[in-house]
DNA sequence: GCGACAG
DNA sequence: ATCTTGTCGC
């Protein structure tokens, strides 16, 4: 079973990836079965030019995609970024900011990968495992796979594929916008995870959920 | 060996 | 991601 150790540093990326291949195990990619009634979206901002690390969380009550809690949590930097193992810089913070919350999310949307990871555990993964959690990443960016770039219309979308395996979309929310790289985290399909993240989208570029989260994160 | 590389 | 002010455009 996966604890709250598997987010803390183990001293190489050697051992980190040894952590993400024992938890990418448990990753588990299927229909998200009830209700969802609370959305999370989470992101983390670095300010004091990188020396602290703040985690903001914004619930949203879906579909109407109202406000109903906020919370931010922030500690001392303890990992600078490095591509692939982004989830143990972010991880420790963000598991603090979730115990700070009075209520409950169903589903928590994350500003980074899902699966779409060199080892199948992006932070969207990762956090899904360790708390047991349905979980979406949503990635501005692509990190690994293949894919061809997705119409100019809103709403276009193409498959992102790993060794020519379908795992996750790559997304256009908006008309001659960048699109997104979304990917189930956990606990949900890649389907589900593109229609939710659609779903939450008004006027912006990214859902709501994340958006909210980005813009807290670097509120002050 | 070379290039790529979430935030 | 961060450091930064105003500014062009829908």
């Amino acid at each position: 079973m996966a604890d709250i150790n598997d987010i803390m540093w183990p001293g190489t990326v050697a051992k980190a990836k040894a952590i993400q291949s024992k938890l990418a195990q448990q990753v588990t990619i299927s229909q998200y079965q009830g209700e969802i009634r609370v959305i999370a979206g989470i992101d983390v901002a670095f300010p004091n030019k990188g020396k602290t690390t703040r985690a903001a969380i914004v619930l949203l009550q879906y579909p109407s995609l109202n406000v109903i809690e906020q919370v931010a949590y922030e500690s001392p930097t303890v990992l600078p970024y490095i591509p692939g193992v982004l989830s143990f810089r972010e991880g420790g913070v963000i598991i603090k900011a979730m115990q700070q919350l009075q209520n409950a999310p169903d589903i928590l949307m994350f500003d980074g990968q899902g699966i779409a990871h060199p080892m199948g555990l992006g932070i969207a993964s990762h956090i899904g495992v360790i708390l047991n959690i349905p979980t979406i990443g949503i990635a501005k960016s692509c990190l690994t796979g293949d894919y061809n770039e997705p119409d100019t219309f809103k709403g276009a979308i193409s498959d992102l594929s790993v060794r020519g395996e379908n795992i996750g979309y790559v997304v256009r929310t908006r008309e001659n916008v960048k699109p997104l790289f979304i990917s189930p985290g956990h606990r949900i399909t890649k389907e589900q995870a593109v229609s939710l993240a659609l779903e939450c989208v008004t006027k912006f570029r990214l859902p709501e959920p994340t958006r909210l989260a980005d813009k807290l994160s670097k509120s002050r």
